[in-house]
DNA sequence: CGCGCGCTTGACTAACTTCAAAGATGGTGG
DNA sequence: CCACCATCTTTGAAGTTAGTCAAGCGCGCG
């Protein structure tokens, strides 16, 4: 286990993470509020079936959230990066695991004071629910690319998305691992790193490590990502 | 093209469709201008792109929600049945389209009154974020599907799922066919169909025409479905 | 510097898809 | 009311993709 120090790697930039989220400003309250969190690479933040008290907000770092099947066959449903706010739409209890991919910043908030905050600011309500859609949109697409893509479809896309929440077209830091990869887009660490071959081969990016992707040919990964 | 009828399967039953959605007592003002549509099967109610001017119930019958790919390619991602609201999560446009799988009675409402409501009656704007976390809810159980269980895991889910939404331990209806049943799990016609037959011979389901299932054995299906 | 973990690559296997054709089903028109 | 036809479903056989099993490589941490 690595020891645990602040996140240097994917500090939280300044656009806003999504279009209609809550701006900080609206969450000024909030951040009086919120504590800062410190987590190494792997550490548990909470677990399904506890009770959500809090939400979260990524500074530095990322995290996954984990769902699995009673054989032990894993799922990550999110990759939440800088900037990205986790379990806003939990009710009484959470209903995935979440777990730092490597050493991580998160600043936590009172579900309380959120409930609060949004009885009596309709904007602020308004802003939630726009966040939680744009989940729900996500995860619709996600559903396309699990039910109908093939494996050089779901790597494509996976590569596309990631550079436009990096906020760098073509460069890529990949904080998670193969098999991370694998369990979000519902394929095998082999298949995964195969995929990355394959493309590097054709061109189309440049991996510096297992860690740094380099884009090469935004056109063709379009190509081959098959977006609607 | 089937003759267009009032819908006599699938009727409204009086449950509540989710814990925790709106009753319908405050949609009550909404009823008042809600217009009823009547649709044929395979009838669209708005294709993707379209401007998202308003929301709807279903009544009688059902609809599927698509997504494609460039090439042709589907996936549903949800079946909506009587009880459920279609469009709730919607921005200016529809993120998706929605057809009616079967003869399909659904109420109209307009979106602006729905804004109009949750910004006057904070209980509404709550009841409205809950029923749309259960849908991200739903989700992201269906990423779990499509990422990590084989044929027989998501027929075995997908009909445990309809005879809980039924209301009906072991006795469910299909209005969809088995092509819209292979696009909802990720699977072609064939596997499904296959899927169905190999249940059929374990004698953990019962087929009376295509579209009737009986349920013989629901612990047994629990096993296969691998739930978490 | 060495060890461990994660990544890559290869050979083989299994599951699902594809292609093909026959069998039900139900709606329509005579 | 019955027969026909289109559509959906079922089943079989061959093909393809991704998974499994296994082994070597390399980076990074201690």
């Amino acid at each position: 286990m690595s020891r645990l120090v602040a996140a240097t790697n994917y500090e939280s930039p300044s656009r806003q993470p999504f279009p209609g989220s809550l701006t900080d400003r609206e969450l000024a309250s909030l951040d009086r509020i919120g504590s800062v969190v410190l987590l190494a690479r792997d550490q548990t933040i909470f677990s399904e079936g506890d009770s959500a008290r809090y939400f979260y907000k990524v500074i530095a770092g990322a995290v996954r959230s984990c769902r699995l099947l009673a054989d032990g066959r894993r799922h990550i449903c999110e990759f939440f990066l800088p900037g990205d706010f986790i379990a806003l739409d939990a009710d009484d209890i959470h209903h995935f695991s979440a777990e730092a991919v490597a050493d991580t910043t998160l600043k936590r908030y009172p579900r309380s004071s959120l409930d609060q905050l949004t009885s009596v600011e309709p904007r602020v309500a308004k802003g939630l629910r726009s966040l939680i859609c744009l989940r729900l949109l996500a995860a619709q697409q996600h559903l396309v690319l699990l039910g109908r893509k093939n494996a050089v479809e779901r790597i494509a896309s996976f590569l596309l998305e990631m550079a436009e929440r990096n906020g760098d077209a073509d460069h890529i830091s990949l904080p998670m691992t193969r098999g991370d990869i694998a369990d979000h887009l519902g394929l095998t660490t082999e298949t995964v790193s195969r995929t990355f071959s394959h493309l590097r081969a054709q061109g189309v990016i440049e991996l510096e490590g297992a860690a740094n992707v380099l884009l090469m040919d935004n056109p063709a990964l379009e190509e081959l990502a098959e977006v609607a």
